[in-house]
This record gives C-alpha cells, sequence and structure tokens, in this order.
RNA sequence: CGGGGCAUAGCGCAGUUCGGUAGCGCACCUCGCUUGGGACGAGGGGGUCGCAGGUUCAAAUCCUGUUGCUCCGACCA
C-alpha cells in the first residue's frame, strides 16, 4: 500500500468533543469519524486494525470449535416477546416498525435470535455440544454514548452462544471461551485480567469480564498479586473480619450530641473507626425500607443488598419520613428495637465487640454493643454486604488486595436454560427425555479492544501499536520522495519486505520529512524504516522503534531478516 | 430524567454585551522556494452564522419556538 493512494485524513487538532485519549487519537489519525452521537465510520486505518482483531477472534473461536455465521441486525418483535425481553429491555433498544407496522428491533444482543435459528433444528443430544457465532453491528441506544468507540451506540461485537445438553457440557464450553479469551487479549498485547463479574439478573452459573487495565477505565477491580483473584468491585466477595476477642461489657445508651456522622461519633466517645457501625438506610421499589449496617470505616455495597434481600430490583436513598416510620433517626440507626424495616447485618459486624452503634433516638447512640448478643438474630439478614477495599484480605490466599481500574472489552457467562425454556427450544436426551439446552453467551467488544488498546499504548506523539493490530506493522519513508533516488530505494524495501510477508506501508507522499514523521508517530507504525541521503550513501538502513523510540541501523543486505526478527519482539 | 454549556468554512475558535450585511489559525487549490520532526512568501476557493417564526430600514447579534451536540449526575457493555 502507498500512502498517496491510502484515505487517511490526519489533523493536528481533535474536536472538542472528544476527551479520552483514545477517541482524541483515533480521530486525530484518522481512524474514525463521527455521523452521529455514539455512531461512527471507521476509515481504512481504523478498519484495518478492527479486521485484525477480528481476525485473531476468529482463529481463536475456530480452534475452540466455534463456527461463524451471521445473523440479522434487524429482529421481529414476536422473538423478544416470547423472551419476555420486549417490556423488560426498556429505552435502550433501538426499535422501528416496517411499512405494515410489523415491530421490529435493531438487535442489542443476539440471544433470542440464535436460539429461535436453532430450535427447530436441533433436535437430538447428538448434535451437541453446538457452539456458534457472528460479528455483526449491535445496537444500544445509551442514555449518554460517549468517550468514542468506548460507549457508542452502535458497535461492532463478537458474540458466541453455546449449546450443551448438560450443565457439565455447558461448563467445559464456558472453560474453552475463557481460555480462548485470554489468548485473544493476549495475541492483541493487552494487559488485562479476567475478572469475576456479577451476572445479575441473569443468574446462577458463572461470569468473567475481560477488563483491559487502564486507570482511565469506568470500571473497578480488585486482585491478588499472589494468586489469580481478580473481581470487579461490585461482586468481590470478601471474608469475615476476626476481632481480637474481649471481655464483654453491657449494653449502654450515652449522649452524642449532633453526631449525626461516623466521624463526629468516633472523635466524641474517642474509639477507633473499627468500633463503630454504620447505618445506610436504602428504600426499593415497593418502598420498603431497608437499612444497611457495615462497620464505621467500611461502605454498602448496594449489588450485594440487592442479593441478600428477597425481591429487590432497584435500591434508593430512603427518605426522612419512612425512616421516621420505622422508629428511628438518621444518623442515629441501629437494628436494636427496630422493627418496621427490613434489616441486613455485614457478616464481618456480627463479630464485633463493645461496638458503638446508634440509639434510634436524636443525640444518642449505644456503646458496648455486640451484636451476637444485642441483635434480634430472627429478624436479621446476615451477610456480606460490604464494598471491598484496598488492602483487604483476598478471599482465596488473605494476601492484601490492590484496586485498580479497568475497561472491560468481553464478558463470558453461562445462561444455563433461561432462554432455552423462554424459547422453548429442546433436544431429545439420550434417555429419551425432552431437555431445554445449557447455554452459554460469549461477548467481544472488537471496537472497544481497540479504543483499550489505545488507552493502554500511547504517549504525546500518538497511538503506539502492538504489532499484531497495527493497521500496518512497517512503515517505509523516503525523507524526500521527489528524491528519484530515494524513491526508488525506499520502493526496493517496500517490495522486499511485502514479499516477506510484512504488513508495509510506503510513504511516498511529497511532503515534508517533519509532516511524515508526525504522521507516522501519531498513527503509531510500529516500525519505521527512514530512507534519506545519509542511509543512501553509508549502505545502512535506519529503523525507528516507535514504542521505545530507539534507532537502529540494519546492513543493506539482509535488512528484510533483521526487520522480521525485530517484529516478532513487538 | 435533573442541572450547566455550546451550535459561525473540513477542524479549532473570535465576532453576539452595544443590530449596519462575517473574520482568524490549521487544512484545501495555484505558483515560487524549501526538504531528518507538523517551513516560508504571494495569490486563491470555500460559510442559507443549526432550523422555523417574529421585531427592525437593517439580525450571526434582539425576542419566541424548535432540533442537534456536549459536560456533570442518576443508569449501563
Amino acid at each position: 500500500m502507498r500512502a498517496t493512494e491510502l484515505y487517511a485524513p490526519t489533523l493536528r487538532e481533535s474536536p472538542a468533543e472528544a476527551e479520552l485519549i483514545s477517541h482524541k487519537l483515533m480521530f486525530r489519525a484518522g481512524f474514525i469519524r463521527k455521523a452521529a452521537g455514539g455512531i461512527y465510520s471507521y476509515l481504512p486505518l481504523g478498519w484495518r486494525t478492527m479486521k485484525k482483531i477480528m481476525q485473531i477472534i476468529r482463529e481463536e473461536m475456530d480452534a475452540k470449535g466455534g463456527q461463524e455465521i451471521m445473523m440479522p441486525i434487524t429482529q421481529p418483535a414476536e422473538m423478544w416477546k416470547e423472551s419476555g425481553r420486549w417490556a423488560v429491555y426498556g429505552d435502550e433498544m433501538m426499535r422501528l416498525k416496517d411499512r405494515h407496522g410489523r415491530e421490529f428491533a435493531l438487535g442489542p444482543t443476539h440471544e433470542e435470535m440464535i436460539t429461535t435459528l436453532i430450535r427447530d433444528e436441533v433436535r437430538s443430544y447428538k448434535q451437541l455440544p453446538l457452539m456458534l457465532y457472528q460479528i455483526q453491528n449491535k445496537y444500544r441506544d445509551e442514555i449518554r454514548p460517549r468517550f468514542g468507540l468506548m460507549r457508542s451506540r452502535e458497535f461492532v461485537m463478537k458474540d458466541l452462544y453455546s449449546f450443551d445438553k448438560d450443565v457439565e457440557g455447558m461448563n467445559i464450553s464456558y472453560q474453552k471461551m475463557y481460555d480462548a479469551y485470554s489468548r485473544i487479549f493476549e495475541r492483541c498485547g493487552l494487559k488485562f485480567r479476567a475478572v469475576e463479574a456479577d451476572n445479575g439478573a441473569i443468574g446462577g452459573g458463572h461470569s468473567h469480564e475481560f477488563t483491559v487495565l487502564a486507570p482511565s477505565g469506568e470500571s473497578s477491580i480488585a486482585y491478588c498479586e499472589k494468586c489469580n483473584f481478580a473481581a470487579s468491585d461490585e461482586k468481590a466477595e470478601l471474608k469475615i473480619i476476626q476481632t481480637a476477642p474481649e471481655e464483654l461489657k453491657p449494653l449502654e445508651k450515652v449522649q452524642t450530641p449532633a453526631c449525626h456522622t461516623i466521624e463526629k461519633v468516633k472523635n466524641f466517645l474517642k474509639v477507633p473507626i473499627e468500633k463503630t457501625i454504620k447505618a445506610v438506610a436504602f428504600m426499593d421499589d415497593a418502598e420498603r425500607l431497608i437499612l444497611a449496617f457495615v462497620r464505621g470505616d467500611h461502605e454498602v455495597n448496594e449489588i450485594k443488598v440487592i442479593n441478600s434481600v428477597e425481591g429487590a430490583n432497584h435500591l434508593y436513598m430512603a427518605g426522612d419520613k419512612l425512616i421516621e416510620k420505622a422508629g428511628t433517626v438518621a444518623g442515629f440507626m441501629s437494628p436494636i428495637g427496630i422493627s418496621n424495616a427490613i434489616i441486613v447485618v455485614d457478616q464481618s459486624v456480627m463479630l464485633m465487640t463493645n461496638a458503638v452503634a446508634g440509639a434510634n433516638e436524636i443525640d444518642a447512640h449505644f456503646i458496648n454493643v455486640t451484636p451476637k448478643r444485642d441483635f434480634d438474630a430472627e429478624k436479621i439478614i446476615i451477610s456480606d454486604i460490604r464494598m471491598v477495599q484496598e488492602g483487604d484480605p483476598c478471599p482465596h490466599c488473605g494476601e492484601k488486595l490492590k484496586m485498580t481500574r479497568g475497561i472491560e472489552v468481553g464478558q463470558v457467562f453461562t445462561l444455563g436454560k433461561k432462554y432455552s425454556e423462554a424459547l422453548h427450544a429442546t433436544f431429545l436426551d439420550e434417555d429419551g427425555t425432552t431437555k431445554p439446552f445449557e447455554m452459554g453467551c460469549y461477548g467481544i467488544g472488537v471496537g472497544r479492544t481497540m479504543a483499550a488498546a489505545i488507552e493502554q499504548n500511547n504517549d504525546a506523539d500518538g497511538i503506539i501499536w502492538n504489532r499484531a493490530i497495527a493497521p500496518f506493522e512497517v512503515v517505509v519513508v523516503p525523507v524526500n520522495a521527489k528524491d528519484d533516488k530515494q524513491l526508488a530505494f525506499a520502493e526496493e524495501i517496500y517490495n522486499e519486505l511485502q514479499k516477506s510477508g510484512v504488513d508495509v506501508l510506503l510513504d511516498d507522499r511529497k511532503e515534508r520529512a517533519g509532516v511524515k514523521f508526525k504522521d507516522c508517530d501519531l498513527i503509531g507504525y510500529p516500525l519505521r524504516v527512514t530512507i534519506s541521503p545519509k542511509t543512501l550513501e553509508s549502505g545502512k538502513i535506519e529503523v525507528k522503534v516507535r514504542r521505545s523510540g530507539e534507532f537502529l541501523n540494519f546492513e543493506r543486505e539482509n535488512c528484510v531478516k533483521s526487520i522480521l526478527e525485530l517484529l516478532e519482539t513487538l
């Protein structure tokens, strides 16, 4: 490919709306252009990288027995109504009607489509397991699209669905995909973690998110450096914190004027924060008051609260009125002597002794609270409801956990029979009984992976591509393309590299050297071969490594071999 | 959905307060000169000032409505 024939409009400035580095750089380097909020065109360079990522995905999916298919974007409403998600999905689903008034959705995902696709054809356990995947545009009408390809409304996604005859088979498929995902992101050269995730409403089974580590990421994860543990902050399970045994003192009520925050209580009573019990008041959809109690230095994890209270789907902050009705008062709440509320107590709180908790009246607290003795165990829910914090012990090995931020680029999870039952997709098993499929679903955001790679690999000059997903591996730059000698020599090198299978670009534009160098750095080709009067004279060629910035000089005769060797290290 | 901001040439912006018929930098075209890190000079092309009404002799500028974009929050891949 010649730069004079390549459509790669680079810009010195980026639009005001781009705030994320990956967004700015993809825009400036001529990878993407915006059509509407959260909707983008991919220009040649961007699409080359997308195709390379997709190719890696294909190879790894195929290696595990996946078969590629292509399903429609436009999906009839009937199948969504059948699964019950037409109503559930809400405004996030792009909907449309055809000329006859029939309803359709632009697919946000393809569980319904694939399940109805195979349900009439796959009738026997002998046809299982089955793994089908596609790489397709998906649509989610985000409330607020932003960050370029990171959170868009139309995006390219690979999704594979597995069908097995039983749970064991499903777990094998899951493990295959887990392994494939690890290989995919390794091959893309990304630093990532497979993170234990909450699979929320889908329920049951397991789920991992593949998260690329980057400070700009939207999700927060906890991980252990000693063992393999990593979990999203919402999911991270926590061990019970043992407290040193103490002689139990009798419960006592004391006055604590104007001490409605833990900070004030702790200072007023001169107790360490670990000896205080904090309350957070929530309300659920049914307007039930839910009081959550954690240690003073801990935070409440709302997801865990939802999971531990039966029937709760969403939590909102509770109003004062509701709190009053329960016979307590904000700032001075405790489970002692309360009735009209659902009380959820963190497991670590139950092991505390001689602690401080509210007295359910203004300006008063209990001291010497020992939950095991003083809480009515019949009325409370004891559960792990706290948010993980840096330094918490790892639930697997006990080492101190670290926290980091990341970009979720893929997720694997088991669906079980959820969709096969809802859509009546069954097969006949060996024993002659009819059973619904055990399904799994595995997604990768292709555009997001490209964006994440840039977030993780860039500098002040531009993008730094890993060789595997760079739009071109090598760029050959004659500093002055108007000089026939230089151009001819550059073409020689270019042809030789191309013959050796290198994905190479010849920058034959008649621009000044500075302009071309700036573009090379911005676009981020891993290697730049520079041809100049200097190199013509010395008989050597100069190679610049984008990532390290180092310059290498190779002998003309075996320069292709040297470049190939160098590429192996990138 | 709550609260801000913006909309003027492909991109980044000024002009709006105080109405007088649109400008700057980058990009683009031509010529000259230059060629190892986004040169320079000269000339040039390109804008229904988001859209629709209204006020006025006159509207980018004032008024009303509307659409789009964007930031923070709530929500989420």
